[in-house]
DNA sequence: GATGCACCTGACAG
DNA sequence: ACTGTCAGGTGCA
């Protein structure tokens, strides 16, 4: 099978800094060959970058099995028209990355290197489970238990070179109530019962629908709506709002972001313990006045950046206000 | 309404 | 090999 182009430049999508950037927890990269794999809307992809082009194999899908208005356009056009979704192709990134480099010098320094960092479109199901399972938890582990549930409730996509692939299982299938001891079985904790609780309450109050209805609030109210869940707070529903619900103005801010914020811009808040509702809603309105309307995709640049230096700096002696960090994966 | 603390598990540093 | 620490937070007292 041949590689797929959409036409699209390394200054316009860097796949390392948007698919490695803590937004989704399934891709994998294959330094050897420059390959990423990874499965999003029932799909196994492979993904590799040329200077002009963004290229993609589709490896096996689920899609023409689950409709058949699907199945009539899937030699033509839909998965490309997937992929440029899921990119957010359509935003012209350059022209947003001038506007906040305009707007905040930190920005203009920090964007130098990390360029093409893009906000990924996700389905909010993966999104908001993914993210559940983030709370006090490492990106390795998150990693792995995101493939658990995958493995064990999603359907089968296909194997592929020795890997089998599997879809997102859907809410209905994670809201069974054996679900919650099952998951603390597969090594969970406490968030098993988040899972199976909240994704009963999705179910009761209308499933994709409901995801559907969030869409089309204002960010705010469809913010709140999710801190009803149980397992959601401010930052997971914040999460969701960014990467899912295309509330781009939502910005989540755990640790790593306060600690950019307070070394940057709110010096009054170095040194707290931990970040209380009320810094936290300083924290993002600062964001949202330096930035606009996408600030939570400007700031998602700025995490990268932090993220990225990091690694780099393994080798520095750690300090007290940069603690030695934990590889990441 | 604000603050403090327990929470599952395993990856990683010492 | 063998620990202690702690991670992209949240619920509940």
């Amino acid at each position: 099978m041949t590689w797929n182009k959409i036409k699209c430049n390394r200054r316009e999508l860097q796949l390392v800094g948007t698919l490695n950037g803590g937004q989704s927890f399934r891709w994998e990269y294959n330094k050897e060959i420059d390959e990423w794999i990874g499965v999003f809307s029932k799909t196994v992809w492979k993904l590799r970058q040329d200077d002009e082009h963004l290229q993609y194999k589709v490896i096996g899908t689920l899609l023409n099995k689950t409709s058949k208005t699907t199945k009539q356009r899937c030699d033509g056009e839909i998965f490309k028209n997937l992929l440029e979704k899921y990119f957010r192709l359509n935003f012209k990134l350059s022209d947003y990355y001038k506007e906040w480099s305009n707007k905040d010098s930190l920005f203009q320094s920090a964007c130098k290197q990390f360029y093409g960092i893009r906000m990924l479109y996700q389905e909010p199901v993966e999104n908001l489970f993914s993210f559940i399972c983030s709370q006090n938890n490492h990106i390795s582990r998150i990693s792995t238990m995101v493939e658990k549930l995958c493995k064990h409730y999603g359907d089968k996509i296909c194997d592929h070179e020795g890997t089998t692939y599997y879809a997102f299982p859907d809410v209905e299938k994670l809201s069974s109530p054996q679900i919650e001891a099952e998951l603390r079985d597969l090594g969970f904790g406490y968030r098993a019962k988040f899972i199976q609780k909240s994704a009963s309450q999705i179910v009761e109050w209308g499933g994709e629908q409901w995801f559907k209805s969030l869409q089309e609030m204002k960010y705010k109210d469809a913010r709140l709506e999710l801190m009803k869940l149980c397992g959601i707070g401010p930052k997971v529903s914040d999460c969701i709002c960014l990467m899912s619900l295309n509330h781009l103005e939502a910005l989540p801010v755990d640790t790593h972001v306060y600690q950019i914020a307070a070394q940057n811009y709110l010096p009054h808040l170095k040194g707290k313990k931990s970040v209380t509702e009320k810094m936290y809603s300083e924290i993002g309105d600062h964001f949202r006045m330096l930035y606009g309307d996408m600030a939570g995709w400007a700031h998602t640049v700025l995490f990268c950046a932090d993220l990225k230096k990091f690694q780099q700096d393994e080798n520095s002696v750690p300090t007290e206000e940069n603690p030695r960090k934990r590889k990441k994966k």
